[in-house]
Parts: C-alpha cells; structure tokens; sequence
DNA sequence: CGGATCGAC
DNA sequence: CTATGTCGATCCG
C-alpha cells in the first residue's frame, strides 16, 4: 500500500477543499475532528471522491513543476524581475486612487434566511436551503455542525440529523433581493449587484451630497412590525415585546441562534446617531437620526435593509472593490468594517490578510501560493519577483495589486457578456435517444436565454460528465452567428455524436450535460441592445462622482479606452487593458497621485485650495523630474514613459554586465552614504513600496509631519490595534478560518519583528534609515528611497538564495533533466482527460433509468441576468 | 480555436 | 434506499 500516505494527505487536502476544516467547535455543534471524519466517512469511495482525488494529483503535478521551476531561475534573473516588477509597483502605487467609498454589501445567509424570516417555526432550529443532494446555504445555527453551503445534504444530515432541510424558493428570494436593491439604488443608482444577496456600491457621491443633508432627511422611524406584509415578520417582532425604546429594537431577529460570542457584539446602531422616543404614544415609533460619515450611510443602508425586509446584512466599506469585499467579511454576520481612505490604514489591512481571503483567489491558487511560502499578503508582496516569473503575466499582475491593496474604484458597466450558457445534473443517462433529446432540450432553453439578450454566438461547446465526474468540453466554431434552439442544436448534435460514437461499444454514462454559446459579436450586441450606446450615455450623467474634477480621469478611461476593454473590470483583471494604456492615463493620473501621496495632507485644504494644487500640478508637472533607479543619475524633466523607457534601457545594460553582487552592492553603498536630491516631485512622501520590506515597516515622513504623529503612530502600531479588537470581535467563523487558514503548516510568521523600533528610530525630516543596510540616508524622493531600499533586498534576496543553494549563479540550469524547456512560465496542466476514455469499468449496468433531469437550480441568479 | 481549469456563489 | 451544482472567464497549446 504504498498510496496510504498519501491517501491520508489527500484525505486531509480534501476536507480542506471541502472548507470544512474551519468548522467552529460549539456546544451544540461537532468539533473539527468529528465533522472532519463523518465527512470523510460519507465520502469515502465514492465516485465523487475518487475524482477528488485524481484532481488533487493534478493540482500537486502543476506544483511540482512550479517548484522545479523556481529551483532553475538564476539570481539574475530574479534581480531583473525584482527591479522590473517594481518598477511596475511604482506606477501602480502612482495610480492609487482613495477618493472613492466603496461599499459591499452581502446579505447574511440570505436564502436560510428568508425562510427562517418566512416560518417562524424554523427559526431556532439548524436549517439548510437546497435538497439531498446539494446545498445552497445554511444558517449560523447548522454551521455549528460544519453543515455549509455546496456540500451534499444528505452529508449534512449525517453531521446533524436534525437539520432542516427547505427547498428553495427562488420567487421569494427575488422578492426579496428587490426590497433590497431598492433601498441600494437610493445610495448609488449605479450600484453593481453581483448576486441576489451582493452588491456593490460607489457611495462617494452620495457622501458628498449627504453633508448638507438637514437632520430630518437623515432620520428614520424604527418600525414595530405592523407596517410589513408579512404576517410573520410582525410575529416576529411582537415575539420580544420587551424590547422597546433602545437600540436592542431593532437588532437582528435571524441571529438569536448566534454563536454566543456575537452577543458581545455592540448594538450595531449608530454611535453618532440618537434615538429620539416620539412622545406620542399613538405613533409608537421611535426615530433614529444616522450621521453623515461613511459608517453612518452603511449603518443606515443596513438599517433600512432590516426594516424593510426583516433580515440582516453584512458590509464593508473601503477605497475600492477589493478591500470592501474582504471588509464586509470581517465582522459577519451582521456587522461592518471600514478601512479608512488612507494608504497606511490599507497596507495596515493588507499586511497579515490571508491571500484566499482576497477575491479571485481560490483554493488552487492558494496551494499553490501556499507551496512557495506564501500565506499573507506581505508574503505576496515580498515574493512579488519570484511570481512574476512563475505565473502568467496577468496572474502576477493580480497579486502584485493585491498585494498594494489596489482593486477597482469604478462600478462595472454593463459588461458585454462573452458567453452563454446552460448545464444540468440527472441520474445517470446512458441512451442514445435520451441523451439527444436532453440535448435538444438544453439547447432550447440555452436558445432562450440568448434571445431574451439578443446575443448570437458562432461557437457552440458541450460539456460532458460522466458518472466518475470526469468532464469533457467539445467546442465547434460555425462561419455565421447563430441563436436558435435549432442552429444550436444542430451544431450540439453532432459534438455529442462524435463522443457517443468515439467510446462505441460502451455507453457514454452522464451525470451532467451542458451546452454554451460563445464568439459573440459585436455587431450583433450593437444591433440587438444598443448597449453601447447607452451605456456611453449613462457613462456620461451618473458618473461615479467621487471628487469633483478628480474624477474625470475615470469618465476619460472610458471613452479613450477601446471598447473590449472598457466593460468588465473586474478590479482584478483590468489591469491588462490599464497596462496598454497607461501612457494614457499617466498624466491624467497625476492630480490624483499627488493626492494619493499626501495621504497626510495639511488637514485643512479647502476644496478650492486642492483644486488650484491639482491643476498647477498638471500644468508645471507634466513632466517631472526623475531618478533612474538603476543607475541613479537624474533624468530631466523627462515625463513617466520616457523615464520607463530608461529604466528598461538600464536594466538590460546592468543585466549584461555582471553579477549582481558586483552591481548592486557597490551601488547601494554608494547611495546609502548622505544623498539629498532634492527633486521637485511630490511634497509628501508616503511609504511606497517600503512596507513589506522584510521584517520592517518603514515610514516616510512627510515635511509637516510633527515627531509626536510619528511616535503616536508607531506606537500605535504595536499597541492592540484599532484592528485587532474589531477581529476579535468578528463572528466564530472568522476567528476560525483564521486559524485553519494557518495551521497544517510551518508557519512562520515573517516577522515583523523590530518594526516598531525601527519606526520610532526614525529621524525626522527627510533622513532614512533603510530597513536592509540599516544606512542612514537623506532625501525626500520617494522612488530614490525606495530604489535603494529595493537593491537593498535584492542583494538580501541574493544571499538568501545562495544561502539555500537554490541555485548559484553558476549552476547551469541545463543540468536538471526534469523539467527541460520552458522557461518563464509555469506548464499548465497536465492532460488527463485525454487518457480517461474508457468510462464505466465493469458495471455493464444498461440501467436505462428514467430520464428525469433535475430541474431545481441552486444557483444563485444574478439580479440583471 | 478548443479544451481544461479556476473562481464565485 | 441513493445522493456532490451552475455559470462565466481565463489560460495555454
């Protein structure tokens, strides 16, 4: 059995993949290691698992060559990454907008609910919503059994036989998603809702408008049920009539089966905002008056939320999309997090946030990330140049915003979707005829689906899964767009023939077709939807308006750039289309960045003053004065491109010249002796690239800075942070993931050790110490500081490599027969499928089973779809 | 372009 | 008694 080990590592790999590991031990719950093995128990040998199992190999294959790969890079090539990739982190940083307030918001448990809202029997009892097979969601309450969303229920059931399952009912959740949206759409009209239960909003505007609000336009009467619909809402609420003229009234009903540390949670009502009891005792309302900061709005969108629909949400504000969807769930359920508009208070966020937290990073990714040491994202940054040369351009353009706390500002336009389509599970199919007529019947409903979009697609793909789980996509590209239940099926017929026909003699065994449409084209969109236009005018009157002119940049972005470029900015993978455009962007940037690094500003500037800064700016500062930070001589007043072009020019030179200990070393000394270059760039400096250097935070000071800011905030750095208390008081399941997110590893913790120290060591006005050579240094340039602190790394980044003998620069890399050839990026998977064809093994079981397609979706729909 | 893979919910 | 979903986007050969 020379597999059991590795059995049991793939076990355990399993049950993490499963997101069960961060099951929270309760009194009425299981632990870990109950739920882990009744998981494993029910899982066991089954089809499903044995997949599981081989994907899982899959994925150790791709890490296995990843790490072969990193073992083959030079130092060089390291130290050119490193200097290349920051260059690009400069840029970035000069593009950091805060000036937006971006908000998400995330219903809690939504579909579980809105049933426990609907049947007050429920309400104290473990619920799930789905079916035996699948589930959607479960409340707090069953979660304490490790019952969650995605896993089967009948599993569910065997770690908590009493839990109640319901079915979903998609009606009511709509419904519901509407009252919702409503009161969103009062905040930002272009919100951006992701899901039934998700949204997003751009509050900036709002924000700006609200500080003149009066009082009374900001007041709310707390309602005592009589005024919902619905019956059970008011029995819900008469149930604690006990309750009355203080913030308790109005805190959740769905949590009373909370985990008892939430209880602990303060009164999510307004700090700033008063209650004021209506004397009349007719009214039998009370009135809340909610402020006019960020949290006031949150609080308040929060409170309406609960009003009106009985159910609580959770929230996070933020600059950008990103950092708000990670905030919103930090103090789940039912609560709020803001990060405040300043770069500090983002990198102090960032800095210990687990990667897997972070939108679009998934669990693969996190393996993987996770085989190279990275669990942070400080880890990320600091590995920022080793991933650029494992990962695909756009991957490691990702995580090095991610790893700046960057994300999207802007709300998504009206995406122009790329593809269509529709897929269901059944009990096994294996006729010829059913096969063909679930085919047909799925094209139809996919013909449907694109009409009411008016889209028409010129490539048709099918997707397969077999009763092993195995999936297989065929794909075929037609010369004319096509749209009808009848072109599609045409097409998907003869995909699903030549599979019946390719595995003959035996049946095909499905669990799962699916069909879906692609290559749609332009023309067509314009034609059916006018989409472009439309949404060019929307552009063009509900812009996102976060600061007067600043934000012109972002109307600008949009007409300039091309139009496939233009929608679909994901915060996380614009980048692309930001990259080829960024000579573009640089000066219409250059308000903004002077912004973005007087993050500690003289307090008061007024509006005008600001406005007048930024455009003097514009006009003198086109071009600004740089310094290469490869061969450190002045570059002019020669603007961003050119100065990249030189950068690049430089690289390539030093790179031919040698070995980087004879480059960098000298350099670095020579620039760590007393430099002043005075550059006439930006007043204000702010820690740029600095903070993760490792074990140090370095801050820069700015001119106006005063020793005591300094100090108050190093120390408040070390003292139990402002954050801190907000994380212990996050919900069960966040402490817990927390936890499981680092155990199972070494984790060592790279420590920040000293940090503080460090900070409080600093001298003011404009004198650094670097954090690697410990040299003291004068200069108010921020890229300077931060290019020396860079070749500093480097040459630390250098002597750990030899140190590990990772690969000495002289060891040719040649020499390692595995994996020969590529160079630069990471071989992507391996090509199981194609050996898989043999399907069922000796089952001759014809089992013609009654087709009945099962038609319960669990997805959640998309409030636009 | 085709196919597998990833991530979100 | 059984029993593990749906959708869109991206990446790479």
């Amino acid at each position: 059995m020379d597999n059991t080990k590795e059995n049991n590592n793939d076990k355990e790999g399993l049950l993490l993949r499963m997101g069960l590991n961060d099951n929270k031990a309760g009194m009425e719950g299981l632990d870990k290691e109950k739920i882990n093995k009744i998981i494993m128990e029910a899982t066991k040998g089954s089809r499903f698992y044995e997949n599981e199992l081989k994907k899982e190999k899959q994925v150790n294959q791709r890490i296995e060559n990843m790490m072969q790969q990193k073992s083959q890079i030079t130092t060089q090539q390291l130290w050119k990454a490193q200097l290349q990739v920051d260059k690009l982190a400069m840029e970035l940083e000069q593009s950091r907008n805060l000036h937006c307030t971006i908000v998400h918001i995330d219903m809690d448990a939504f579909y579980a609910a809105v049933e426990m809202r609907n049947n007050p029997e429920l309400r104290d009892k473990p619920i799930a919503v789905g079916s035996m097979s699948m589930l959607s969601t479960s409340n707090y309450h069953a979660r304490r059994f490790g019952v969650r969303a995605a896993m089967p229920g009948f599993i569910a059931k065997r770690l908590c036989p009493q839990l109640t399952i319901v079915s979903p009912n998609f009606d009511k959740y709509q419904e519901v998603s509407k009252e919702v949206r409503e009161i969103l759409a009062d905040y930002d009209p272009n919100f951006m809702a992701m899901s039934l239960d998700e949204a997003y909003l751009n509050i900036t505007k709002h924000l700006e408008e609200r500080q003149n609000w009066s009082e009374n336009k900001r007041r709310y009467f707390v309602k005592r049920g009589s005024t919902t619909e619905n019956d059970k809402s008011e029995a819900v609420i008469s149930k604690a009539p006990g309750l009355n003229e203080d913030a308790v009234s109005i805190s959740p009903l769905l949590f009373e089966d909370s985990p008892p540390q939430l209880q602990h949670q303060e009164p999510e009502i307004p700090s700033q905002a008063h209650f004021e009891e209506q004397r009349d005792p007719q009214v039998l309302q009370n009135s809340v008056v909610f402020g006019t900061s960020a949290e006031e709005v949150v609080k308040e969108i929060r409170f309406r939320i609960e009003q009106k629909t009985s159910l609580t949400a959770s929230s996070g504000i933020a600059p950008n999309t990103m950092l708000a969807k990670v905030c919103s769930d930090k103090n789940k359920p039912n609560g709020q997090y803001q990060i405040p508009s300043n770069r500090q208070a983002v990198m102090d966020f960032i800095k210990d946030l687990p990667i897997r937290k972070v939108p679009g990073i998934g669990k693969v990714t996190e393996k993987m990330l996770k085989a190279l040491g990275i669990i942070t994202c400080s880890d990320l940054y600091q590995n920022r140049a080793l991933l650029s040369l494992l990962f695909s351009e756009t991957s490691w353009h990702s995580f090095l915003h991610i790893s700046l706390g960057l994300g999207s500002t802007q709300m998504e336009r009206d995406g122009e979707r790329k593809s269509m389509s529709i897929e269901r599970t059944f009990s096994e199919i294996s006729k010829v005829e059913e096969l063909y007529s679930l085919c047909q019947e799925l094209c139809s409903d996919l013909a449907q689906d694109l009409q009411k979009k008016g889209l028409k697609g010129r490539t048709v793909t099918i997707k397969l899964k077999n009763v092993n789980f195995e999936v297989k996509t065929r794909a075929s590209t037609v010369a004319v767009v096509v749209s009808t239940a009848e072109e599609i099926f045409a097409i998907a017929k003869e995909l699903l023939k030549v599979e019946i026909d390719a595995d003959y003699p035996r049946p095909l065994r499905l669990r799962l077709m699916g069909v879906r449409v692609s290559g749609f084209s332009n023309e067509e969109d314009r034609k059916h939807g006018q989409r472009s236009i439309i949404s060019f005018l929307k552009t063009g009157s509900h812009a996102l308006d976060p600061v007067g002119s600043v934000l012109d940049k972002n109307d600008q972005d949009q007409v300039m750039k091309p139009p496939e470029t233009s929608h679909k900015e994901s915060f996380f993978t614009k980048k692309r289309s930001e990259m080829s455009w960024n000579h573009q962007d640089i000066f219409k940037c250059e308000p903004e960045t002077k912004q973005s690094f007087q993050v500690s500003q003289p307090p008061n500037l007024s509006k005008e003053e600001m406005k007048e800064n930024l455009e003097t700016s514009e006009n003198t500062d086109d071009c600004q004065v740089f310094t290469c930070p490869i061969c450190f001589k002045e570059q002019g007043r020669i603007c961003l491109e050119a100065l990249n072009r030189h950068v690049d020019e430089c690289l390539s030179r030093t790179l031919v010249d040698c070995d980087p200990k004879m480059v960098a070393v000298p350099q670095s000394q020579s620039f760590c002796s007393e430099v002043n270059l005075d550059l006439k760039t930006h007043e204000t400096t702010e820690s740029l690239l600095v903070d993760f250097v490792p074990s140090v935070s370095v801050d820069v000071l700015s001119k106006g800075k005063s020793m005591e800011d300094l100090n108050t905030r190093a120390g408040h750095e070390q003292s139990p942070k402002q954050y801190s208390s907000l994380w212990r008081k996050s919900s069960l399941d966040e402490c817990f993931y927390q936890n499981s997110s680092h155990e199972n590893e070494g984790y060592d913790a790279k420590s920040s050790g000293g940090q503080t120290a460090l900070q409080a060591s600093l001298p003011r006005d404009k004198t650094f110490m670097c954090p690697v050579c410990n040299l003291k240094q004068k200069t108010s340039d921020l890229m300077l500081f931060n290019s020396h602190v860079d070749i500093c790394l480097n040459k630390g980044l250098i002597q750990e490599l030899r140190k590990d003998e990772v690969s000495p620069v002289m060891n040719c890399p040649a020499e390692n027969s595995k994996s020969t050839g590529s160079s630069g990026k990471i071989q992507k998977t391996m090509n199981v499928i194609a050996k898989t064809k043999r399907p069922g093994l000796m089952t001759q079981n014809s089992t013609s089973k009654k087709t009945k397609p099962n038609n319960s979706k669990y997805t959640i729909d998309s409030f636009f779809k």
